[in-house]
DNA sequence: GTCAACATTATTGTCGACAAAATGAAAAAG
DNA sequence: CTTTTTCATTTTGTCGACAATAATGTTGAC
C-alpha cells in the first residue's frame, strides 16, 4: 500500500476546514502542513490547489492559501442553488427509490434522530441532518447531482459554524425530514418536493442573518 | 507583471481539452507540457490537479493524468442536472433582468446568429450558442449558479465533439433561443422556463445516442 | 509461436534548494 | 510624533534531481 501524500493532505486539510479547526479567513501555510506530514511542500500544494477548485480555499498569487470567507450574498446564492438541487434530488429519488434498499436506509437513519436529539449533541445532529440530504442525493442515482450537492454541503458547512442556536430546531428538522420521507415513499412527488423546498428555504432564513455582512 | 505558470498552464490545457486538441482518454504528460512551457513539472502538476477537481481530467496514482472520458450514463446525468440549473437561471434572470443592460446584450447576441448560420461555421455557432446560455446564467445574478453552469458547460463541450450533425439544427436553435428570450423579456416566467426545459431535453436526445456506450 | 521471467527504460511522486516577492522592523526624513 | 525609506526576515514559486513504480523489451523454456 502506498502513501499518496497529496490525497492524505487533501483529506486532512478539508477535514480541518469542515470541523472549524481552520476558520474562514485564516492562512493555510503549505510549509506548516508539510512539517506536520513530515514531507516536502510539493504534494501539499497539489492538495491545496484541489481545494481551491473545490471552493473551500482561496488563493492569491504570492500571498498563499486561506480558508474561503463567504459573504452574505454568496451564502444566499448557495442556498438558492441548493434548493433547486435538493428538489431535483427528491424528484429523482422518488421515482427510483424502490429499485433498492434506499427507503430502508433512510428510515433507519430517521430512527436514530430521537436518541441524538436527547443527547443535545449539536455536532452529531448536524451530521445526521447532512446525512439525510446526502442519502437522498445518492438515491437520485445521478452522480453529477450527487457530486454537486456534496460540494454545496461542504461550503454550507463552513457557514453553519455561526449557527449555534440550532438546538431549538432539532425537533422541527426531525418532523420535516419524516414528512418528506413519507411523501417520497408514497410517491407523492410534488408534495415531497414542495416540503423539501420549504425545508431548505427555512434553513436559509435561519442562517442568513447570522452570516457577517461583509468579507 | 507576473508569470504565474500554473494559471497559464491551466488555461492552456483546459483550452486544448475544450477545443478537442486533447481528446478524451488520452494521457496528458506533465513532463511534455513542462517542456512546451519551458518550465519544471511542479506548476504543471498544480494546474493538472485543479483540472482534476474541475472534472475535465482524470488521475490515477502512479499512472498520470488523462482527459476525462464520459459514459453515456454520465452524460445523461449531466444533462438532467443542466436542465434544472438552466431553468433556475431563466427563473432568476426573468425576475431581475431590467436592472441592467442584460436584455440588450442578449438581443445583440441573437442578432448575430443569422450571419453565422449563413457561414455554416459549426465551431462559431456552438460558441454563440454557449454564450447565450452563459449570459442567462450571468444575469441570474447568482455566482454559485453561474459557476456550476460554467463547469457543466465545460464537461458537455467535451461530449459535443461527437455531435457534428448539428448544422441542421442551427435554425431550430435560433428560433428556440429567440422564443425563450421573448418570454424572458415579457416576464412570462413559466413559459420561458418550460421552453428552456424543452430546449435542453431536446439537445440531450440529440447528443445521447452519439456518445459511445461504455468507457 | 506462446508465454513467463527477467532486464531495461520511461514515468511518476517527492524532495531539498534557491531566487523573487512580500512582510515586518528599524532607521531616516518630514 | 507621523510618514517614508531601507533593510533583514519570512514566505512563495519554481527548479533540477532522484528513488520508487510502471511500461516496455528481451530472452529462453516449453
Amino acid at each position: 500500500m502506498k502513501k499518496k501524500i497529496t490525497s492524505n493532505a487533501f483529506d486532512y486539510i478539508k477535514g480541518r476546514i469542515l470541523n472549524f479547526s481552520f476558520l474562514p479567513g485564516v492562512k493555510i501555510s503549505d510549509e506548516e502542513i508539510a512539517k506536520i506530514f513530515g514531507t516536502s511542500r510539493s504534494p501539499i500544494r497539489e492538495a491545496l490547489n484541489r481545494l481551491v477548485e473545490q471552493g473551500l480555499v482561496e488563493y492569491r498569487t504570492n500571498r498563499g492559501f486561506t480558508v474561503k470567507v463567504f459573504t452574505r450574498k454568496e451564502v444566499a446564492d448557495l442556498y438558492i442553488l441548493r434548493e433547486a438541487l435538493e428538489c431535483l434530488a427528491v424528484r429523482l429519488t422518488t421515482q427510483s427509490i424502490d429499485d433498492g434498499h434506499g427507503v430502508e436506509s433512510l428510515e433507519n437513519l430517521l430512527s436514530t434522530y430521537p436518541a441524538i436529539m436527547e443527547s443535545q449533541d449539536i455536532a452529531r445532529f448536524n451530521e445526521i441532518d447532512e446525512r439525510f440530504h446526502d442519502l437522498i442525493a445518492l438515491y437520485s442515482n445521478n452522480s453529477a447531482l450527487h457530486g454537486a450537492l456534496q460540494n454545496l454541503h461542504g461550503k454550507i458547512r463552513i457557514i453553519r459554524r455561526y449557527d449555534h442556536l440550532r438546538i431549538g430546531s432539532f425537533q422541527n428538522t426531525y418532523e420535516e425530514h419524516q414528512l418528506i420521507l413519507k411523501h417520497i415513499v408514497s410517491k407523492n412527488v410534488e408534495e415531497a418536493v414542495r416540503l423539501m423546498s420549504l425545508h431548505i428555504l427555512k434553513s436559509m432564513k435561519l442562517v442568513l442573518p447570522i452570516v457577517p455582512e461583509q468579507s
